[in-house]
DNA sequence: GCATGTTTTGCAAACGTTTGCGATTTGGGA
DNA sequence: TCCCAAATCGCAAACGTTTGCAAAACATGC
C-alpha cells in the first residue's frame, strides 16, 4: 500500500539510489550490468518514478496549463484535443484551468505557477491578462492562442485571419457572386474583427459593396435569427462569409428554412474547417 | 528569478517556516498576530505555496486525471468541461491523458500514478482496463464513466440508458407513431447496447415491431447514409430513436434531404441533450 | 501570586527524487 | 604486470513543503 520508492528498488537490486535514478534518466551513465539489475528489480516491484519529486528538484514538471473558457465552440475542443495529443507525444501532460462562469479566471495563470508548469497557454478569447506579467517575471512562458497582445514576453499563435477573410471574398467573387455579405460576432473577438477586416478590404478593392449583420448572443438560435434577417434583405446576398463555422452552419439552416438552395441560390463560406 | 519560498516569507515576517506553513493550511493553529505578519510578508514577496512540494509530503495533490479518447463527440467535450469546472470549484485541477490514435492508451491510468493523482476517471468508452487493478491496489480511486464493469474497486457513473430507451419508445408510441425504428452504433459501446435494449423491450411490450439500422464508421457521412437507408424502407418508419444526438442530427439532415417533414412525417428522438 | 490547562511556536525529520564531487572500478596499451 | 584515462558508482546535500513533539507563551480561576 505504501508507494514503492527508488530506495526499495535500490535495495532489491543491491545498488545505491543514485544508480537507480541514473538508469531512469536518459543520458546518464550506468553500466549495462546495473542497468539490467535495476530494470529487473523495478519490474518486479512495479516501480514508477514520482514525477512530483522529480519535478521538485529538476524544476521542470512536464506539465502545461491550459487556461480556457467554457468550451461552447467545437473549435475549442478541437484545439484542446490537438494540443493535448501533441504534448502527450512529447511526454508532457496538459492541465486544465477553466475560467469558470462567474469568476474572473485570470487566476488560472497563477495556478500554473503553483504547480510549476513548464508553460501556460491561454485560449480564453476574452480573458484579462492581468497576471501575465507576473508569470513571465517568474520565468513561465505564456502563450496566447487566437489573439494578439503587445505585452513583452508573451508569445501569440494564431491563424492569418485577415488573409483568410481576403481569400473568402476573392473566392466568392471568382465564383460569380454579385452581393457579398458578412455574418460575424460584431467584433466580439480578435479573430472576428480580423476576418471581417480582411473580407471587407478585399471586397472594397474589387469595388464591391457588402452588407453585414452581427450575431447577438452565442447560441445557435441567435445565429439562425441573424442569418434569416440577413438573407431576407433585398437585394438578397448571394455570397455569404461567416466568421466561424458554427455561424455558417446556422446560416445553412436558415437558408434551407427560407427555401434557398445552396450552392444554387447562395454560396456560404465558414472559417474553421470543422469536421461537421 | 528564483522562486520565493516559505523560508523567504518566514525571514521577512520574523517567524519560523512552520508558522508560515500553518498560516497557509486551514484548520491549523496560528495566532492572529503571526497570521497578520505572515500575510503581509507573503503579499509583499508574492509568495504562493508550491503544490508540488505540498503534494509530495501530504500525499494528496488535488489533481485528477482524465483518460479520454479523441473528442469527436461534442458530448465528450461537454462532459469534460463539466468535470473540470466542478473540480475547479473544489480547488482541484483536471489533468488530461489522451489515449492517442495509435497507442494502446491504457498507459494513461499509470501516468495518473506517476503524478500521484487523487483519482483517475476513464471516459474512453472502448479502452481496455488492463491496469485498473494495479491502480486500485495502489490506493488510487478509479472511476469509469459511461460504462459498467465488474472489477472490484472501480466505481461507475452513467445515465440510466436502458430506461432512457424505454422512455423514448413510450413517447413515440404515445405520440401516435406506427412504425418505430432504431438507429445506433451496432453495439459498439455499452451505452449504445443499453439504449437499444431498453427501446426494443418497450416496443416489444407494446406488441410493436421495430426496424433497426446501424451506423458504420464514426463520422457524420456514415450516419447520414445509414439514416437515408433506414428512411427509404417501406413501410417508412415514422418514429425514430437515435442512440445519440450526433446520429439524430444526421438523421434530421437525411430526412430533410428526402423531403420528409419533421415532425409532420416523422418524429425523431436523440439521446444526449446537446445544445445543438 | 500560583497552579493548571490551552494555544502557539520552533526544531528536525520526513516526502521521493536528482546531481556535484570524489572515490572506485574498468578497459586497454605499453 | 603496470599505468592512465575514462566510465561508473555512492555519499550527501539539495528541492519546498508538512507535521509530531516538546518547549514556550498565554489565559483562566482561585
Amino acid at each position: 500500500m505504501r508507494r514503492v520508492t527508488i530506495k526499495d528498488v535500490a535495495r532489491e537490486a543491491g545498488v545505491s539510489a543514485s544508480a537507480v535514478s541514473r538508469v531512469f534518466t536518459e543520458g546518464a551513465s550506468a553500466s549495462l550490468k546495473t542497468r539490467e539489475k535495476v530494470m529487473a528489480a523495478a519490474d518486479l516491484l512495479g516501480y514508477r518514478p514520482s514525477l512530483l519529486a522529480r519535478g521538485l528538484v529538476r524544476n521542470r514538471t512536464n506539465l502545461v496549463t491550459l487556461v480556457m473558457g467554457r468550451m461552447t465552440d467545437p473549435f475549442d475542443a478541437l484545439f484542446m484535443d490537438g494540443l493535448a495529443e501533441a504534448l502527450a507525444a512529447r511526454g508532457t501532460r496538459l492541465m486544465l484551468s477553466p475560467a469558470a462562469a462567474g469568476t474572473p479566471g485570470e487566476e488560472g495563470m497563477l495556478q500554473a505557477l503553483d504547480y510549476q508548469s513548464d508553460a501556460v497557454v491561454v485560449s480564453a478569447g476574452t480573458m484579462s491578462l492581468a497576471h501575465s506579467e507576473r508569470c513571465v517575471r517568474a520565468g513561465l512562458p505564456v502563450i496566447l492562442a487566437g489573439r494578439v497582445v503587445e505585452t513583452p514576453g508573451v508569445d501569440c499563435v494564431l491563424a492569418d485571419n485577415h488573409d483568410g477573410g481576403r481569400q473568402a471574398a476573392q473566392l466568392l467573387l471568382r465564383t460569380g457572386c454579385r452581393h457579398l455579405a458578412f455574418l460575424g460576432q460584431g467584433g466580439a473577438t480578435f479573430s472576428d474583427r480580423e476576418r471581417h477586416d480582411g473580407f471587407r478590404a478585399a471586397a472594397r478593392t474589387a469595388d464591391h459593396a457588402i452588407v453585414e449583420q452581427s450575431v447577438a448572443g452565442r447560441d445557435e438560435a441567435a445565429a439562425f435569427a441573424a442569418a434569416t434577417a440577413l438573407l431576407s434583405r433585398t437585394p438578397r446576398p448571394d455570397g455569404l462569409f461567416c466568421s466561424n463555422d458554427r455561424i455558417a452552419i446556422a446560416a445553412l439552416e436558415a437558408s434551407r428554412a427560407l427555401g434557398l438552395g445552396v450552392p444554387a441560390d447562395l454560396a456560404i463560406i465558414g472559417f474553421n474547417n470543422l469536421p461537421e
